[in-house]
DNA sequence: CGGAATCCTTTCCGATACTG
DNA sequence: CAGTATCGGAAAGGATTCCG
């Protein structure tokens, strides 16, 4: 069985990516990154929330991503989980003392993009201009007002 | 046309996830966030590569995800892709100012990273070992050796 | 109320083949 | 060498329903 070139990378494609999985900062990267992780983080901030509040400050979450998000966070010792048991029941959530180191580095992480985004976006208008004037459809790019996002503050030191 | 109440929550999240669109934090976190950013960054940190050198350093990422990852950085102006037309052809990409920029947030991450993780694995066996005991099963907790991560170092300031 | 389970669509991405 | 084009499987995630 001899493997061409080819399946020769692919062997250590798979194999680095195995490795990759242990790396400390990827797994961070990933909590973090999945898409609802910051704007909990964020509502916790001000302090324990029920599952109810949660989701009607958090709209944008289905039922079904805001209880894994919150699954998640809670194996990872970030969120800890209140049970009251009555009829009907209720859960408090509250952020704990890692939860708030991690909500800094977010802090920090919204800074910068919001010190960089500018010049990102320019980039992006000029890139998709030439692409526009290579072909000849000349299409309008899509002007998105800063205040749009300005306003839409969810991420607030 | 009268709405139920989980209908009228459907609209809301659409138009929350409309808005969440055009947040800087929010964009910056995916950019970094897709898989193979951070590696392509480091390996041009050191200096200009060309496409088949990336792919020997970076064995984890399939030709086309390479490409779209370069082409992306591109785009956002991080990366600048230098051609030269010879036979056959020949491309460099390097870093702009502002992906070494980037950069920079890329290493802040990893040190928190890097000194948080220990916590969070603590409180991942506790949680799992804990859910473990509930069922009957007791399943084995698989245990990573820390030297398998310690030792890959992908992401080197 | 807080969730778990199901179904079903959409998106991502690897594999493969082809081009200048 | 450095891509582009296309296909299919896997996975993420929304909508809906049911349960303690």
């Amino acid at each position: 069985m001899n493997l061409t070139a080819e399946q020769k990378h692919q062997r250590r494609q798979a194999a680095y990516n195995a490795a990759l999985e242990h790396c400390p900062a990827r797994q961070l990267l990933e909590t973090i990154s999945s898409k609802w992780v910051t704007l909990v983080l964020l509502e916790l901030a001000e302090g324990p929330r029920r599952h109810s509040e949660l989701r009607r400050r958090i709209p944008g979450a289905s039922q079904k991503m805001l209880t894994s998000t919150l699954r998640s966070l809670e194996r990872d010792g970030l969120v800890v989980r209140h049970l009251t048991a009555s009829v009907p029941v209720r859960t408090d959530y509250e952020l704990t003392p890692l939860g708030r180191a991690l909500l800094g580095v977010v802090y920090g992480l919204k800074e910068w993009a919001e010190a960089s985004m500018p010049a990102v976006e320019l980039a992006r208008l000029e890139h998709d201009q030439l692409a526009a004037d290579v072909s000849g459809t000349s299409a309008t790019v899509a002007t998105i007002p800063a205040t749009k996002w300005n306003n839409f503050s969810h991420i607030e030191p």
